[in-house]
RNA sequence: GGGCCGUUAGCUCAAUUGGCAGAGCAGUGGACUCUUAAUCCAUUGGUUGAAGGUUCGAUUCCUUCACGGCCCA
C-alpha cells in the first residue's frame, strides 16, 4: 500500500471539491431527472436523427461518469445509471460560460446531471447533446482501469461497490439472484403458499445436523443460537393449520468457507400438507423447469463449461441404486452388510467411527463416490433413516426414509422429504440425536420438547422441502463460487 | 486444518542467472469541435504484502507471518 500515492490521487479530488465548496453547495440534492439510459436506448435507439431533430426530445439524465473523451472544444462522455450507459455530446459554445472549463475538470466517477435533447451521432450513437450540466457528487477515489477494469478477486468481494461499478457481470448476476427469489415467491404465492419468518434466534436450534453460532441475550440472561434452519418452526405453524408455508431468509452454521460453503446462506424452506416426497420431486421439477424457461429463455443451463438440461424429466434413483451404479465393483452385499460397508468405508480413506450405524457409512460412501459425479439434474431417494431424524420412515423398509435430495453439477441444491408425524417415533429420534450429542457429535440435534407438544396435537402428513438459494443463484448465473453470488461475502479482516 | 499458487504505481500487468523497478490506463500540463480503450506531445507517481535471514548487492534465494485463489479434509 502507497498511502502516500494514493493521496496524492485523491488529495487532487479534495482540491476540487474544496473549489465546489467554495463556489456553493457542493452536494446539492435538487436535480431530478426524467430518463434513464436503458430507457432512452428502447424508446429512441432505432429512430433516425432526422426524426429525432424533427421533433426535439428533451431529457434530464443523471449517473456516474465513466469515460470522457475530450477533442478541444467538444467533448463526449459516458453517464452511467441503474439502467445501463448513455453518452453526452458536449460544445463549448453550446454550454454557459465557464461551464465546459468546469467539465473538463471533473473526473471520471463524478456524479452528473445533464440535460438537453437527443441525437445521433455520425456513427449512429444515440447521445443527448448537453445544453445544461453540473457536478452532483464529488468522488474522492479513482476508479479502477476503464479497460481491464476491476480483475482483483479480493476487490471485488471486499469493496463490491467498486466491483458493481465497473463489472457488469456482477451486476447481471444481483440483478438475477433478484429475480430468482421473485421468481421463487410467485410461483409459491400463486399456489396458495403463505410467506412467513420465524426466529432467527432460537433457544434450541434445530431443523439440521450442524453447528450453531451462540449468542447471549442480556436481559433474559440466557444463551441463543442463530438458527440453522427454520424446519421445526414451519412445521409448527402445519400443526396450527397453515398447510401450505414458507420462508425465504438466512441460517447461519458454525463451519469452514469454501466456494460452495459461507457461514450464512440464504434457504428456501416450504411445507405442504396433505402430500409426500414424490410430489414436492414433481413440483421441484416443475419449478425450476418454469424458472429456466421464463428466466434464462431456455431450459438448458450453461454453468463453468458444462451443459444441464432441465427440459427433459431428471433422473431419479436411491442411494443404494447410486451406490452400486457408480462403484461397479461393488456389489449389494458389499454395501448392505454392515461390516463390509465398513470395510468399503476405509478402504476409501473415509475415517469411519465406531458410533457409525449402517445408514451412516453409507451416506458416508455415497458422499465420497457420487454426489460430485451426479452432473444431471437427479433426485437421489431413500435416505437411510440413521441419517434423517426428521424424515418419515420409508412403509415398506423402516431402514430408509421417504426422502430425497436434488444434484445438478455434483452440487446438493435440494433436500426434502415426508415428514415424521409420529410424535413418540420422533421423540425417539431425538433421543437418539442427544445420545450422539453426549458422545461428542457438536452436529447432533438436541431435544425440542416444545416441537414434540406440537406433533402430540398431531401433523397432518406433510411434506417439506429446503432449496439452497445461493447455489441456484450459482447455477443460473455460471458462478465458480458462493461468493459472486453473495454481495457481501465472508471474509477474514483486511490486515 | 493440509498441499499448491499468488501479493510489484490508484488500476491492469512486465522485470533475463541475484546486478540502476518498467509499460499502458488514470493523474498533471499542453494541442485538438463526431469520439468509442479517442489521438498527439510532455510529465508526476514505488517502504516490490509484513518481519527477519543469506549476499558486495534481493522484486528475484531461504524462514516466519498476513491476506487471497485453487484443490483436499
Amino acid at each position: 500500500m502507497s498511502d502516500q500515492e494514493e493521496h496524492a490521487l485523491i488529495a487532487r479530488r479534495r482540491e476540487k471539491l474544496n473549489a465546489l465548496r467554495e463556489a456553493g453547495r457542493a452536494f446539492p440534492n435538487d436535480f431530478r431527472r426524467d430518463a434513464i439510459a436503458g430507457e432512452l436506448h428502447a424508446e429512441y435507439g432505432d429512430r433516425d436523427n432526422e426524426v429525432l431533430e424533427a421533433s426535439p426530445v428533451r431529457v434530464k439524465v443523471a449517473g456516474r461518469l465513466m469515460a470522457k473523451r475530450v477533442m478541444g472544444k467538444a467533448s463526449f462522455a459516458q453517464l452511467q445509471d441503474m439502467s445501463g450507459r448513455i453518452q453526452l455530446f458536449l460544445q463549448r459554445d453550446g454550454l454557459e460560460d465557464g461551464v465546459y472549463q468546469a467539465f473538463k475538470g471533473w473526473d471520471i466517477g463524478d456524479i452528473i446531471g445533464a440535460e438537453g435533447v437527443m441525437f445521433k451521432t455520425k456513427t449512429g450513437e444515440l447521445s443527448v447533446r448537453v445544453e445544461t450540466i453540473r457536478i452532483l457528487t464529488k468522488s474522492l477515489r479513482p476508479l479502477p482501469e476503464k479497460f481491464h477494469g476491476l480483475a482483483d478477486q479480493e476487490t471485488r468481494y471486499r469493496q463490491r461497490y467498486v466491483d458493481l461499478i465497473m463489472n457488469e457481470v456482477s451486476r447481471n448476476t444481483f440483478r438475477m439472484r433478484s429475480r430468482i427469489v421473485q421468481f421463487i415467491r410467485e410461483y409459491l404465492n400463486d399456489r396458495d403458499f403463505l410467506e412467513v419468518e420465524t426466529p432467527m434466534m432460537q433457544a434450541i436450534p434445530g431443523g439440521a445436523v450442524a453447528r450453531p453460532f451462540s449468542t447471549y441475550h442480556n436481559a433474559l440472561d440466557m444463551d441463543l443460537f442463530l438458527r440453522i434452519a427454520p424446519e421445526l418452526y414451519l412445521k409448527r405453524l402445519v400443526v396450527g393449520g397453515y398447510e401450505k408455508v414458507y420462508e425465504i431468509n438466512r441460517n447461519f452454521r458454525n463451519e469452514g468457507l469454501s466456494t460452495r460453503h459461507n457461514p450464512e446462506f440464504t434457504m428456501l424452506e416450504f411445507y405442504q400438507a396433505y402430500v409426500d416426497y414424490r410430489d414436492l420431486m414433481d413440483l421441484t421439477e416443475d419449478l425450476l423447469r418454469t424458472m429456466a424457461e421464463q428466466l434464462t429463455g431456455s431450459t438448458t443451463i450453461e454453468c463453468q463449461g458444462a451443459s444441464y438440461d432441465f427440459g427433459k424429466p431428471f433422473r431419479r434413483m436411491t442411494v443404494r441404486e447410486s451406490i452400486l451404479a457408480f462403484n461397479p465393483g461393488l456389489s449389494a452385499a458389499d454395501i448392505d452388510d454392515p461390516g463390509k460397508a465398513r470395510a468399503v468405508a476405509g478402504q476409501l480413506g473415509i475415517p469411519v467411527k465406531d458410533s457409525y450405524g449402517l445408514g451412516k457409512v453409507q451416506i458416508e460412501i455415497f458422499e465420497k463416490t457420487v454426489e460430485g459425479r451426479l452432473a444431471d439434474p437427479t433426485f437421489i431417494t431413500a435416505y437411510p433413516t440413521e441419517v434423517s431424524p426428521l424424515a418419515r420412515r420409508n412403509d415398506d423398509d423402516p431402514f430408509v426414509t421417504d426422502r430425497f435430495e436434488f444434484f445438478v453439477g455434483g452440487r446438493e441444491l435440494a433436500n426434502g422429504f415426508s415428514e415424521l408425524n409420529d410424535a413418540e417415533d420422533q421423540a425417539e429420534r431425538f433421543r437418539q440425536q442427544v445420545a450422539e450429542k453426549d458422545a461428542g457429535d457438536l452436529e447432533a440435534m438436541h431435544y425440542d420438547a416444545d416441537y414434540i407438544r406440537a406433533l402430540e396435537h398431531g401433523m397432518p402428513p406433510t411434506a417439506g422441502e429446503g432449496i439452497g438459494i445461493d447455489r441456484l443463484v450459482m447455477l443460473f448465473t455460471d458462478s465458480p463460487s458462493i461468493r459472486d453470488v453473495l454481495l457481501f461475502p465472508h471474509l477474514r479482516p483486511e490486515s
